[in-house]
DNA sequence: AAAGATAGTGTATTTAATACACCATCTGTA
DNA sequence: TACAGATGGTGTATTAAATACACTATCTTT
């Protein structure tokens, strides 16, 4: 049994070493006028928010245990009467007037583990770059915007950001992730000092390899600063 | 209408120069077993949740315009299954079994502008100190320490708190609040060479009057720096 | 006039933020 | 084998911010 009046929507952000990326789906079953939308689903009975928001994910990129966290809710009385977004109303719920409020999640996902591709979801899976996000369903545009405003937030204040990077990474990686997310850029040898003095990561004995230029030196996040 | 699934709840904070204190209310229509618990409501048909806040702050206590901000969503599905709460639902409820998400909200109302009595809402209303909040229906109790971490990371960053203070007053009241808000206790002249730096207030010409000991300069907050 | 209460102030030290430019090391190719 | 291309990696001086710390000033009441 679902639960008509509340959803929950993800928006899943990846980094692909340059930008960040914000997880789409292609709606699906809608004829003509397809949209980009956030995944998402209604609550099922007897479920808690975050395993809602934890199950859609789940179902989308069979991937678990995924940083997930609640970055507001939304409830326009008409941010689901777009005449835009009917027909995919019409075809995917039983009552396509009902009066949706949607509690909205921001997860991280590193893109190595996760491969999109067409799912029960939708048409098509993709990731697209946060800065030219393309007119989403209702009100998804202004979902992402707000979940970016928290993961800067939270980005500034608690680090967060492990789950956007392989395990092993460099530090000019971190300093283009932070670029990316903060869109702003960093002195190298003032981000370095910063990082290695707070110690956000751990060096480690080992460097890159296959590059085609001097091969850096690899790190791991430190876990016991995380979040401090 | 209402809508049986969603409610909004208020968490209202006032400062009374010394403890930081929420706005709680006693649940009336419940035979012997009274229970404590925020303000709130279930969301009225073609009501945005911002609005249903603001509707349950203005019954409250005839104040509009306050400081008002969302702080979280709340969905465990056992949130209002607690037997304690189930006279209070049964009195109040057409269906005490209904699932209930809640959003909640939090207020910054100065003391001086609201002086609470009973209302159509409860047997009583009044302020607590949030130090020592007594048990809460349903998940109250979770909702009010969420809202106190968004409160003093809004303070942090945001210096938010005007609305705690009368329109004129003392740096020390200024100081008194921040260490109720943050817990935590400041040195005198840093904190007023801070505050005075940073231009969180002006000074005015005025100073107290009434007061048993040297009379301190009255400040106003300097709203072109507020929130920056 | 003295006691009680809070207001109000300055400096030295430590720590963090910023600004800034060059050499090092690896790969691939000429 | 040497050089071009690409990114890695490093140190210091300056400025700004945070911290630690203790005494005098002014008002009221008795």
């Amino acid at each position: 049994m679902i639960n008509p009046n509340i959803s929950v929507d993800c928006v899943v952000f990846g980094f692909d070493g340059q930008n960040l990326n914000v997880l789409l789906i292609e709606q699906k079953d809608v004829g003509q006028l397809r949209r980009f939308a956030l995944p998402g689903d209604h609550l099922e009975e007897d479920e808690d928010l975050d395993q809602a928001a934890a199950r859609v994910l789940k179902e989308l990129t069979s991937l678990s245990g995924l940083y997930l966290k609640q970055s507001g809710a939304f409830g326009d009385p008409n941010r689901v009467k777009n005449i835009k977004d009917l027909p995919w109303l019409e075809s995917n719920r039983s009552d396509p007037q009902a009066r949706v409020i949607t509690i909205a999640y921001y997860a991280l996902v590193k893109m190595e583990d996760f491969n999109p591709s067409a799912s029960s979801f939708a048409a098509r899976v993709f990731w697209h770059d946060v800065n030219s996000i393309p007119e989403l369903a209702f009100d998804h545009d202004e979902i992402v915007q707000a979940a970016l405003l928290v993961l800067r937030r939270e980005l500034s204040e608690l680090r967060v950001g492990h789950e956007l990077l392989p395990d092993k990474f460099t530090l000019s990686q971190v300093q283009a992730l932070h670029e990316a997310i903060l869109n702003s850029s960093f002195d190298k040898r003032n981000f370095r000092k910063k990082a290695l003095n707070d110690q956000w990561v751990l060096p480690l004995e080992e460097k890159q390899t296959g590059v085609l230029h001097k091969p850096a030196r690899l790190y791991t996040w430190n876990k016991s600063r995380a979040g401090l």
